[in-house]
DNA sequence: TATGCTCGTGTAATCCGTTACACGAGAGGG
DNA sequence: CCCTCTCGTGTAACGGATTACACGAGCATA
């Protein structure tokens, strides 16, 4: 493989004229210039980008960290990241953990290594205090999911106030019983959903009933335990709706009922989160709160590079807004 | 940032013994061990791996090279790539193409740059020419899509017989007019799924007809179009089955169905190809052709790293059972 | 003609580890 | 007591680029 000294030799001038070429610096005679590029032809010379990131101390890539790939919500907030990211220059590295901190950490460790230059975490499970510390260090922005009171940057949906919208849709359609699918970690869209479900539930004045939430993952098998429970109980007690936390979730419970022998959304109404390509492509279609992913991932990555470029920057919050995507599940 | 050198001060030895220690050579004594180890510590020492990766000449990165993630075909697939690559302490670089051959051959520059040291591709947009040359020169193995004829190794499953499959299936069940999904791009899986759809019908002895073969790619949209199509044939002519070349277009298919006023399985089966994670959550569940995803993907990774420490190993063509999953949709 | 610019170019230091080679000390054998 | 080995360690070259600094040439100004 052919090194700059070689197209140096080859071109009659010395490494640094190269150099200058081939980053564009107005300092190099036309004369030069085309003898350089010539030879950098002739040789089929590609710079060997481990010598320039050495020596500029950049690896050009950022860490974008998730539970798993496999979940089609994160799929697409990467391909925002990813499409803001190239045209800065720069690589995506796939960070899939599992949910185990212990990896997220052997991954976040690729920044004090130099192997990337700052990082997006989707639902980190790393410790507050770790977070803070780490991101004094290393540009370092949350996306979706949050620690809430944590100094670093965060772009998401106001979980809320989502939460809240669903609910009150479903009280507008005459629900009183409406169970929730919950989850009790320690990131924002846990809580901020429960309280945006319990804000929308006093407001139209209907108690609170603890049999109606039922806490698990964001998975498929969640909703599909949850919505067992809920079917199970007889008809006065029995929820008429069910807001889940995922859309991955609210399919689940959609199989539920229909392993409960009750029709979707005749018998029961049930509302996603997230508008996943999926909630669209079942039957029947789910009414959802959507999250703008392909944005949200966008905004992350601009965040991110607006801290590369300057350090100093504060960290920001930023809210996108949600919509409420009425489909046939209600 | 501490460097290698303030640890040797620190410590009272040389690089050499520091970097030694960090390599777990044999070679040092326990008494400059301990001392280098408690700098290390003090200092909160970590190489960087920008400076190793330079002397050592590699990036411990391979490339996983994809139309998209958003598709959870690839993203089982990655998760089992990525797996493999861990324990070999490399890392995973995700490069959605968007189907673009260009996008494609500048993350496969990245090899050239020495940024990554190889890559998978799970459905090359490059042509047959770029790819035995790029792989000469880079370990390299294609996932699930080939180029058939290329000297380049690959996994997938066996897709004509997997197809035959499908169609004897349904044949088996009664049908006789069974529709196909196809796509007619340049890849295996185009022509073998065709083939073996054709094998099956002659087997059978039903007549190929060309009206119940619709093209497109392997999304929804085109399952839903190409059902659109079929279902609006009349009575006779109008298939009572249809075998798509992936879920995503079954679940296309399904919908169509099911706009035309047709049930699903009573008035029309729908077999899908991948079996990917939602084929089971939807309903009816979608009978289908499970490709085994994760171990397509370590396969293709244990093969490439393999081609890693052994540059002169031979190209491998390996093929991985599928299996036909029957579930409502037929 | 001397002075001071600008321009183009080259030399060499630098980024940070890894490792070939050299060297001195101590052990063991004859 | 000398020779040979092994062991632990250090020095310095090296990987491939970037870039501060220096320098000579050419030109304009005084």
């Amino acid at each position: 493989m052919a090194t700059i000294q070689d197209v140096a030799t080859q071109a009659g001038v010395s490494v640094a004229t190269v150099s200058r070429v081939i980053n564009e610096s107005p300092r190099v005679s036309p004369d030069a210039r085309a003898r350089v590029l010539e030879a950098i032809g002739r040789l089929d010379y590609r710079p060997n980008l481990l010598g320039r990131n050495l020596r500029r101390t950049e690896a050009r890539v950022v860490l974008v960290v998730l539970p798993s790939i496999s979940n089609p919500f994160y799929a697409r907030i990467v391909e925002g990241i990813e499409d803001v990211a190239r045209v800065e220059g720069f690589n995506v590295l796939l960070c899939n953990t599992g949910d185990e901190a212990e990896r997220e950490r052997v991954y976040l460790g690729m920044l004090s290594q130099r192997l990337a230059d700052g990082a997006i975490l989707m639902a980190p499970s790393l410790r507050v205090d770790e977070l803070e510390l780490l991101c004094h260090a290393h540009p370092l922005v949350q996306c979706c999911e949050f620690h809430a009171g944590a100094t670093v940057s965060h772009v998401s949906v106001d979980d809320r106030a989502a939460a809240r919208d669903a609910v009150r849709y479903l009280l507008s359609l005459g629900h009183r019983r409406i169970a929730l699918v919950a989850s009790h970690g320690s990131l924002v869209s846990d809580h901020c959903r429960f309280d945006g479900y319990r804000d929308a539930l006093a407001e139209a004045d209907v108690p609170f009933d603890p049999e109606l939430v039922a806490y698990g993952r964001y998975d498929f098998a969640t909703g599909r335990a949850c919505g067992d429970a809920f079917f199970a109980l007889p008809p006065p007690r029995r929820p008429t709706a069910v807001f889940a936390i995922s859309d991955l979730a609210a399919l689940g419970v959609v199989q539920a009922a229909r392993a409960a022998g009750l029709r979707v959304p005749e018998d029961v109404g049930v509302v996603g989160f997230d508008d996943i390509a999926f909630a669209s492509m079942v039957d029947p279609p789910l009414t959802t709160i959507a999250q703008p992913q392909y944005d949200l991932g966008r905004t992350a990555a601009e965040i991110l590079f607006r801290q590369l470029r300057d350090p100093a920057a504060p960290p920001e919050d930023r809210f996108l807004p949600h919509r409420l995507v009425i489909r046939r599940s209600t």
